[in-house]
DNA sequence: TAGATTGTTAATCGATTAACAATC
DNA sequence: TAGATTGTTAATCGATTAACAATC
């Protein structure tokens, strides 16, 4: 299978495809401020990444700015939803309505990011509740659920004994795409053989737990050289 | 200031502490089964690397294998932690008490991991309960919550309007590691002046939005190059 | 001994940074 | 024009991989 490739031909690594996601984001945000240029140096400073990142992302993409004015918001969120793909709506299902699960159904955020969930599964019969506005259903319906949705993505939220069951059951009703609450280290391969694997998946993994931990030990070991880098920039409002 | 060295004197990065902390974590799950001896190709399973990255890894730690037998779980542990830290017990407070913050003040996982959250924060009256069994008190005394328990690291879920106000607070009282679940880009910088900036802080961020439509983009660009890596092997278990 | 794994060096790869010409 | 920013190339840097001798 072939990676995929910009309009020159370049191919398209996970770390770029991420970036332009957020391109994308502080983008949309941008319009809605009512700017119309912008510099390779305040997205930068939005995003994380230096200038030079911006202006590399953006040749490859065959995306010209003006020497002296920027970049037009409108042509980078026109070029980069021809790349990413313009998404109308994100559904997801939330596996596990325990407390981060729940929490995570009603989550307003989603809204504005145009993320719908559009169930919850559960494999506690009290937590069923097929009426609710976002309803829970037994876990066992899963597939017929992603199925009638068409969901793609899933947020997995039970606990670390349940997951790998609950992966392949997520992976068996078609589910590609893997929010991962658990500590539990998710991959096609601990589900089927090792050559002749053809399911392929996507995982991001969330370890609240982990990530404190962290916290703490690069607070312990390196105090001073943890700083986010660029200092903030002003972009251009519109006149 | 330095940055941090190994036995060696050679210079920790960022990614190579938070593989240790990984390590650190599989093996005291390994050490629970019943394991004495580990080989890099495991642990790198476990972790995600490849085992040519472990071994460079201890190699830098000046932590000897054995050529045949491969690493004693116990002696890895011991110089992790003595590397790392060993820390008794990890004190957080929660920031906003929503529905994600609230699911985290109960969050079972984390007594597993040694992390306890001392106390909620919240600017709602309706959500203040200092008599809890997790207390929840107004975000007005947050320095002094932070001050009584010694608390440095902080879990931030309040509305992204609110987020720089609540750092900055924050950083006033004495936090200098966050885990941060608004979609605010939080840095030091942004809260004070550019060059004598002397407050420094590590920010973890979770941005459960962007995750999920990451997920959409990268299924979409990337189908079949997503998989997770290395396939299981197993580790030696205890005779 | 034979086989397997460590430990280290060199080679490769990719990403980041520097620099600067082009030009609006 | 002068100043600022893009766009691109080359240089640098660091991380990953390959390879293999050492040796248990």
């Amino acid at each position: 299978m072939e990676e995929p490739r910009d309009p020159k031909g370049n191919s398209l690594n996970r770390a770029t495809i991420l970036r332009l996601a957020r391109y994308l984001r502080v983008l949309h945000k941008l319009k809605g401020l009512g700017f119309v240029k912008v510099f390779s140096n305040n997205l930068g400073d939005s995003v994380g990444v230096t200038p030079a990142v911006v202006r590399k992302d953006f040749s490859l993409l065959a995306i010209g700015g003006n020497k002296r004015g920027g970049y037009t918001v409108d042509v980078l969120i026109e070029r980069l939803e021809a790349i990413l793909g313009k998404e109308e709506s994100h559904d997801v299902v939330v596996v596990g309505c325990g407390r981060i699960g729940s929490a995570l159904l009603e989550y307003s955020e989603f809204t504005r990011d145009g993320i719908r969930v559009v169930a919850g599964l559960d494999a506690d019969p009290d937590k069923v509740s097929p009426d609710a506005r976002i309803p829970i259903y037994p876990i066992d319906q899963l597939a017929e659920v992603a199925e009638r949705h068409g969901v793609t993505v899933g947020i997995v939220t039970v606990p670390d004994a349940a997951a790998l069951q609950v992966f392949r059951a997520m992976l068996d009703a078609g589910i590609r795409g893997f929010l991962n609450f658990t500590a539990v280290e998710l991959k096609c391969q601990s589900v089927c053989d090792f050559d002749s694997c053809a399911t392929r998946c996507v995982v991001q993994n969330v370890n609240i737990g982990l990530e404190i931990e962290n916290l703490f030990y690069l607070l312990k070991m390196n105090p001073k050289s943890e700083l986010a880098g660029t200092p903030e920039t002003s972009a251009v409002p519109r006149a």
